[in-house]
DNA sequence: AATCTGACCGACCGATCGATCGGTCGGTAT
DNA sequence: ATACCGACCGATCGATCGGTCGGTCAGATT
């Protein structure tokens, strides 16, 4: 029922170990829910096709999380929480300008949308499928995640940094353009992740209004 | 069992007709699916709770689809088809400039995905419910979708319009978030459609490096 | 040696799933 | 009058669903 913090990394970190993605160490029950969530969803999996894949039987999995809805919010509660520590210590080792804080915030929302992409898109796509309770922390914590990259446009804005008249909306659609990534990434493509933060961080440059 | 092509306009149609959208007229049953596939996705839907918002009992609804697969093959190639016929009238009516054009695609993708967002919604999320030959059919139109707007950024980066030196991402970004407002908009919303019109057509064109 | 605990499982629960059976019924054609 | 049609439904099918019961068993504790 426990086994929460998967994080590879806590505390204050290296710097730019948010740019670092290994293998994501997830306790298995949560990782076998992560596959077949992002094969089938979370209505179209069963808890038998989870615990078969985590090598356990049904009681054998349920030893270790009370419900099925109990898999689907530790693992987006994980999957959340890490992104938001990544985009906080890319923003903290960024330089002062809001023109290398933009930068920092989307290339922290590409990376992580490339080397998580299962997790991002199931946090994504099954939210409706959470408890009220659950999808309310959910929400919460998406907002915090939108919040940050609004402030750092609005003060782009403030000190003419980006040229953007609406810089809600710009910013809203630079984080739905990266989020995208992880429903068309894919790791065999033919453009590397760097090469794709390189084109989009251009594009979100552009898409706010910067010089 | 057949029941298709609900469009209320069909042929050449109307100047600017395109535009319009009045209530969408689908057959019950799958107004019905619709309904219930938006609130609680594909699998997440008994086929009774879809029978019974069509005011029909189980065989009843049988008796007009072989399948809950039918359903929703039937209710998503009618959607993308009702906008891939809208995009193609728009940019047929536009002007001939690649500007001109561009404006034309996203605007009627933009009032696509909030007057129909729901079908929008669950045309794109319900993609990986479909069994594979469907999906080939559905993926093939949404790629033709695709191949229009990219189409326009590469000829306005061949005549200078576009200024971006990445034409296919930039094009990505631009259609992904034009789709992403399928799942954010609300009619009750503080934006009416035509300012969020105008908000994403000015940030479109940032993307794609217009002047 | 006895006890306890965490990890695990075979068998099974009631409920619900998508789909089908054998019909009924009002209208239309012959 | 008879035959046939599309539209529809109550009852029920076998399968599978999420979840639980009553265990077993290896290893640490006392």
């Amino acid at each position: 029922m426990l086994t929460m913090d998967t994080r590879e990394d806590s505390g204050s970190g290296d710097a730019g170990s948010w740019r670092h993605y290994g293998q994501s160490d997830l306790p298995r029950p949560l990782n076998a829910a992560l596959e077949a969530f992002a094969e089938r969803g979370y209505d179209g999996t069963s808890i038998r096709e989870i615990a078969s894949r985590a090598g356990l039987s049904v009681p054998g999995l349920y030893h270790h999380y009370p419900s099925k809805q109990a898999l689907l919010v530790s693992l987006t509660t994980t999957v959340l929480q890490d992104l938001l520590d990544r985009s906080r210590q890319a923003i903290s080792e960024a330089g002062p300008s809001p023109s290398e804080r933009f930068d920092a915030v989307v290339e922290s929302l590409l990376r992580f949308h490339m080397f998580r992409r299962d997790q991002a898109f199931v946090a994504s796509t099954e939210m409706r499928s959470m408890e009220p309770e659950a999808r309310r922390a959910f929400v919460a914590l998406r907002d915090e995640q939108q919040r940050m990259i609004d402030e750092i446009v609005d003060d782009g804005v403030a000190d003419g940094t980006f040229g953007t008249p609406f810089p809600k909306d710009a910013s809203r659609a630079v984080t739905t353009m990266c989020v995208a990534v992880a429903s068309w990434y894919r790791p065999d493509g033919s453009l590397s992740p760097d090469e794709i933060v390189r084109r989009y961080l251009l594009v979100a440059r552009n898409a706010v209004g910067a010089p």
